[in-house]
DNA sequence: AAGATAGTGTAACATAGGTTACTAATATTG
DNA sequence: CAATATTAGTAACCTATGTTACACTATCTT
């Protein structure tokens, strides 16, 4: 662990910082498509990413839902961080998009740190800060984007952090995480595979000219 | 100045803190309507409210603005706070949306501050969180509802804000903070005056029933 | 007062995207 | 293997919203 931590965090954190994240973190090994956190459940720590990448996503009653963003390595998740806080009950879920490996810090060691160590939180700002910045993303294109270049994006980002060319979804899952509906999105992929950016399968997509 | 920092801040921050302030925070007193902050400038502090409100929006090249949030009463911006530490330039525009007063506090004190005073402390983190969540309430309100829906919203938001039960905007100003287009508000208003909810005149609107 | 400008009302039309319904192909299960 | 469920393709249609164009009025300027 402390060899993968020195790996991702080496330049970001304090030596003897890792050394602590060492002895009161847990590492976590889970598949892709695992839930890690579901609405409604106290968040009692934050991970810390080694590898791999965790969805956040927003879940409504009826079903609907709303892509967030994605934590990648070497970053954590504000979402969290401000459950933990607040020991409030989440309003997200994450899901693992791949293998993913990450650190676990239970939540009194956060604040602790805070005070301790100058890096940690300079982390721990920054990271609020790109979660910020990404909702900000995030908000722009649903604003200002129209579904066709929305799609475009969710191909490429899926293909990217699944370090592929193709996308192993269906239509449906597609059309949920953009909160389209299928008929749509099989119609806008079947004009992309038209214009030959793409070729459609039966459960994935590949990506040939994107 | 300090008798108001003792009204909004005073449970919330440590006396000694509100002394600290007193001594290196500058008082700012302006008019609705006037620019705090312009994108492209560099933010070296960041301000409390104490009373009156700042309008946080993003503007973009082709004159398409979107509203982000409104900085109220006893809140900070933590959109200028991440300027602040990461020596960036602004890409957001501030304007007071009443006449609004603020203490500013210089960005070296920020960050001492967080290591010396816990409240301090928390209170940044409140406020990181407090973003995060309108920017998910913005994210939502675009991405789910429609467009009648979010300008009903907007005129009970700004009444509120300004304490009147009348809007003081043209159809096109409300427009452009929901970047939609003139035509489209104006139409959309006739049917809530039709409604009797509201009733138009020249440059102002009245809030009869909503 | 004449003209210019800004704000509003309204009609006609265009289009992106959502909905419903049906078909066909592929995969899964008993 | 037959039956069923999942996934995808496609057509017909609907609606919210955007666009263009023009008329009318209130306000400001000179």
């Amino acid at each position: 662990m402390l060899t993968d931590l020195q790996f991702v965090y080496g330049s970001l954190l304090e030596a003897s910082l890792l050394q602590e994240i060492n002895q009161v973190g847990t590492y976590r090994q889970i598949q892709a498509g695992t839930e890690i956190i579901r609405p409604g459940e106290y968040i009692k720590s934050i991970p810390l990413l080694i590898s791999g990448a965790i969805k956040v996503i927003r879940e409504y009653d009826d079903g609907e839902e709303l892509l967030l963003y994605y934590v990648e390595e070497g970053n954590t998740c504000s979402m969290s961080m401000a459950c933990c806080t607040e020991q409030k009950r989440s309003t997200i879920k994450a899901v693992a998009e791949v293998d993913t490996l990450f650190i676990v810090i239970p939540n009194q060691k956060i604040e602790e740190w805070i005070g301790r160590y100058p890096r940690w939180r300079s982390f721990i700002f920054a990271s609020y800060q790109n979660r910020l910045e990404e909702m900000l993303s995030s908000l722009e294109k649903v604003a200002f984007e129209r579904l066709d270049e929305r799609l475009i994006e969710h191909l490429k980002e899926k293909g990217r952090i699944n370090g592929e060319n193709s996308i192993h979804q269906t239509h449906k899952e597609i059309a949920d995480e953009l909160h389209s509906s299928r008929v749509v999105i099989s119609r806008l992929l079947k004009k992309l595979e038209n214009l030959g950016q793409i070729k459609l399968h039966r459960n994935y997509i590949e990506l040939t000219d994107l």
